[in-house]
DNA sequence: GCCGTTTTCGGCCCGACTGTTTTCAGTCG
């Protein structure tokens, strides 16, 4: 499947457009295509051997013959023509903040600056100065300097360590802040935080913080600055009566933000951060975000939707689903424990997970072949059932389940024959190795593996691991059908680098007809936490408690595993 | 380059902050 090639080729055409100097509106348009085609839950291909790409948003003739060309010749030579008209290394300069396209491209054709480090030298030696002024040359230093250690997303616990500790010093300080930007958007990885408050000065604490390395601006309006480990922080400072929009504007997505401000000009009305207003200038909404989407004809729009992915029209038609919430989760379906790779004993685990009010944990210590997880045998695995029907007599009604995490191995077959794995309480079966194999051979083993009568769940199905390695390039459409027509479950690992299945996935996956697990995958009682950023996965993948297996009593999960 | 319940041409979200900046372009969110 070849989505992610195509919006990255789409996405590098639009920097090279800002690049050359080129309309910026080109270059917005290459970024929607791009976001189009990233959002996909199709493959890519299909469409195109189809002649559906003009159907597609965002994508005309022009982009269409570009894919086309991609696709049919496996070959990029629109890229190649854009890259000679840009100067050379206006497009690493890009990279520096504060240099757009403008300046990137003065930079390399007027003065002949090849690089980042060429920039560095050059500013060094005062040779931009005259032509950028002194404060700009100073300023850009500075930025190149720091432009070395990219900033890189982070995952969500550390998203969130972070913005609790900025929101613990702000309220210190007698600030109470909200916090907005992708994390209130519960995405799988946070780049910047975004704060808001009511508070006016309060910018003036955010640079006083103790992790602050650089002010990058400071208004009475809007602060950012850069921490120390490379997060920027953006904190913007409303009134009271205009929170709700500012909090629209500040939540995000850009995207949606957008779609919602052009649905405003549809009804003769204006949408910024202040409020929503007629044409005369007369505030209609603005306090809450309620009643601003109220004023739109809009109902409310969870903040896990507003990627512009539907929810607008969605809440236009009163359709936006009852989301999945953690209260609704009744157990977890992937724990391990010692008797694999685990860090605690059956009984911990178990006690934890009757702490957060669960009725049952599916047990899934790995099998043999997961060498390096200390994977049980077949004589293992009856040990250790003894002892969970122990602990299922002491604890009852809690239960614990007899579960697997069943490794596909590199040819396709199974670690145990069907008749051992059917005196499992169920079978989730994952696919470690071999991830070097092509995708074709990959795609088989896992549809294999969803086929097999004695599986029920597929485990983490791309195996991505998120800034590390990317998931297996699988037909995920052909599992997804495969899991429908033999009535399995799939998972999203709430894993913080796994989050796998992805929104997008699990989304048509639920669309489709197929039950969706959302499990912890803990190898530790705090561990078991981790549901709830699966949880956040499902709501950004539209899906209600209906959708997913493990919010259903115990009774009716036993009865999904027959 | 895309798009159209006023348009096949002329728009494309809207506003804060910076700078050698006295009316605005560039960048960013």
């Amino acid at each position: 499947m070849k989505n992610n090639e195509v919006a990255d080729l789409l996405m590098q055409m639009s920097l090279l457009s800002e690049a050359a100097g080129e309309d910026r509106f080109k270059a917005i348009a290459y970024r929607k295509a791009a976001t189009t085609v990233r959002d996909l839950s199709e493959d890519i291909e299909n469409v195109w051997r189809e002649n559906r790409l003009l159907d597609l948003p965002n994508i005309g003739e022009g982009i269409a013959k570009k894919i086309d060309e991609y696709l049919r010749t496996g070959n990029a030579t629109f890229i190649d023509k854009l890259k000679a008209r840009v100067p050379e290394g206006a497009l690493e300069l890009m990279n520096v903040p504060g240099v757009g396209p403008r300046t990137a491209y003065k930079l390399a054709k007027q003065y002949g600056v090849k690089s980042v480090e060429e920039l560095e030298r050059d500013l060094e030696a005062g040779k931009l100065t005259d032509e950028l002024g002194k404060q700009a040359s100073t300023r850009l230093l500075e930025e190149v300097r720091k432009a070395k250690y990219a900033e890189k997303r982070m995952l969500l616990p550390e998203a969130e360590a972070i913005a609790d500790e900025i929101t613990r010093y702000m309220e210190h300080n007698n600030i109470e802040v909200i916090t907005a930007g992708s994390l209130r958007r519960g995405k799988s990885t946070v780049g910047d935080l975004d704060f808001l408050s009511t508070t006016s000065g309060s910018g003036d604490v955010l640079v006083r913080f103790p992790g602050v390395d650089t002010v990058i601006e400071h208004g009475p309006k809007r602060t950012s600055v850069r921490l120390s480990i490379g997060t920027q922080v953006d904190l913007r400072v409303v009134e009271p009566s205009h929170l709700g929009a500012a909090m629209m504007y500040f939540t995000g997505s850009k995207d949606h933000n957008i779609a919602l401000r052009n649905l405003a000009i549809e009804k003769k009305m204006k949408l910024n951060e202040y409020g929503l207003f007629d044409s005369s200038g007369n505030r209609l909404a603005g306090r809450s975000e309620e009643e601003v989407f109220s004023a739109l004809g809009l109902s409310y729009i969870p903040p896990e939707l507003r990627e512009n992915r539907g929810e607008v029209e969605a809440a236009q038609s009163n359709n936006i689903p009852k989301l999945l919430e953690m209260k609704d989760i009744r157990g977890d379906l992937q724990v391990h424990s010692t008797w694999s790779d685990g860090e605690a004993d059956i009984r911990t685990m178990a006690e934890a997970a009757r702490r957060l009010g669960y009725e049952y944990l599916g047990l899934t210590d790995h099998s043999y072949s997961m060498r390096v997880a200390n994977g049980l045998s077949e004589d293992r695995f009856r040990n250790q059932w003894k002892e969970i029907e122990m602990l299922n007599d002491e604890l009852a009604p809690f239960r614990i389940l007899k579960g697997i995490e069943l490794e596909v191995r590199g040819d396709g077959s199974l670690d145990f024959e069907r008749k051992f794995l059917e005196e499992f309480d169920y079978v989730g079966a994952s696919i470690h190795q071999g991830y070097r194999q092509s995708p074709d051979k990959l795609t088989r083993r896992a549809l294999e593996a969803i086929s097999n009568p004695s599986v029920d769940i597929l485990f983490h199905p791309t195996n991505r691991l998120i800034g590390r390695r990317e998931g297996h390039q699988l037909d995920i459409p052909k599992l997804i059908k495969a899991a429908k027509d033999n009535g399995k479950i799939l998972e999203i690992d709430g894993q913080p680098d796994r989050l796998d299945l992805d929104e997008v996935w699990a989304r048509r996956a639920w669309e489709e007809g197929v039950t969706l697990a959302v499990d912890s995958d803990a190898h530790s009682p705090d561990q078991l936490e981790f549901t709830k950023y699966g949880v956040l996965v499902a709501r950004r993948g539209w899906l209600t408690s209906k959708a997913v297996l493990n919010s259903q009593s115990l009774k009716d999960v036993l009865k999904n595993f027959k």
